[in-house]
DNA sequence: CAGTGGTCTAGACCACCGG
DNA sequence: CGGTGGTCTAGACCACTGT
């Protein structure tokens, strides 16, 4: 009878949501648990620490271990490239370059990127589409600052997504989601009515404490984002 | 010199953003970090094991541990009470209850919680104020072959969200955001004219098997939800 | 088949913090 | 202060899977 962590896991698991266990309600120690499994201490930590990690339990030395009084709901969405994601859903994608040209960073990205007055940056538009029809809109800000090598990118035929991915492929990055209504040049692109409700993701993103692009995701009318926990 | 499993993790998650380890890029075996580090095999194996889970490395038996080629994005995004995040906001959290009423539960309905014909349900219609202002319209089903004692509750003064917390602590979720235009409803409880673009949460909630409530949350025009990873 | 990661063990020391 | 979780060790066996 061989009892794995992901068993004790499971059992734990179990009693909070049958409710055996009550938000609140204190374990037993690590050591009473590894006995009453008949398995080492480090084994029932391991199942515990995961528990604590995905929010089911509040560790406390000394304190032991509870149920949390507040289950802490978290939810986890991938965040795909716009081609994989169309490409998951069976679609043919398609990448549309509308404009691409160099510009001096407006006051409102200076402050969001924290960029020196007079930085310069690359502005790109784009469109993805999924099996002809625009799914996304893609509002681009690339700093020139960190990414000089930019200019001479050709935006024509790679999105600039698919670039900076290979260029910088592991950064940090600040997300948001909102609703906006479709202004003209967003009506356009994805060939709705202006005002219509858009679900909108922004992006800010850094490198090594140097911001490199902000973009502005814009996706078809009735997108949702959906996942389980 | 205690080289414990943060310190590698940070070493190797260095590599990996500095470009040092590229991406695809294979790894040294754990036994053979474990001698570089001087230390045992479990730590290098924990510190692996977690950069994998936070998606920066893909390993197999046999194959060893590789730097991913395309960097998994998964965002987290907690979902607190609504409650817990006004009052977070240093605003005054305020519940109103527009209506409450047991009815039969529409087709659509039945098809996304999987309930029976002639499924009863409580819908319950209420607001969320912040400060004053409208933050969050809740429209709410609960399932009363799950839930019955929802009958007899009375919702004046405790929001259902707050009362299913206490009753199902630990449930599973799916959940949805998207943006919808002000229906006349929505615009009446937010204050807003109707079809303004707004920030729609759906979220179905199942216990053991048995549906147990979907609501439909809408956001007060120009709320963003945010996160960094 | 053989090499890699996956997991368990028994023991140890330590840091934190509640009583 | 002493009990709890946090972490490390040295060793072992196993499961998967590429060659």
């Amino acid at each position: 009878m061989a009892t794995t962590f992901r068993d004790i896991k499971a059992e734990i698991r179990g009693r909070i949501t049958d409710g055996s266990w009550k938000p609140g309600a204190l374990l037993p120690g690590e050591l009473e648990l590894a006995e009453r499994y008949g398995c080492a201490r480090a084994t029932v930590n391991r199942a515990m620490r995961e528990l604590a990690e995905e929010g089911l339990l509040e560790r406390k030395r000394k304190a032991g271990t509870r149920v949390r009084a507040t289950p802490l709901r978290e939810a986890r969405f991938e965040i795909p490239a716009v081609q994989d994601e169309i490409e998951a859903l069976g679609a043919v994608y398609r990448y549309r370059l509308i404009s691409c040209a160099e510009v001096a960073a407006p006051g409102w990205l200076r402050v969001r990127l924290d960029l020196a007055e007079g930085a310069r940056a690359l502005r790109v538009v784009c469109v993805h589409d999924a099996d002809g029809a625009p799914y996304q809109a893609e509002d681009r800000w690339i700093s020139l600052t960190a990414l000089p090598e930019a200019r001479t990118m050709d935006f024509a035929n790679v999105g600039p997504g698919a670039w900076l991915l290979e260029t910088v492929p592991y950064s940090d990055v600040e997300i948001s989601f909102g609703a906006v209504g479709a202004d003209g040049t967003q009506a356009g692109l994805l060939g709705c009515a202006e005002g219509v409700a858009l679900f909108q993701a922004e992006r800010a993103t850094w490198w090594q404490g140097q911001a490199i692009t902000y973009v502005r995701l814009a996706f078809r009318p009735g997108y949702r984002m959906t996942t389980r926990y």
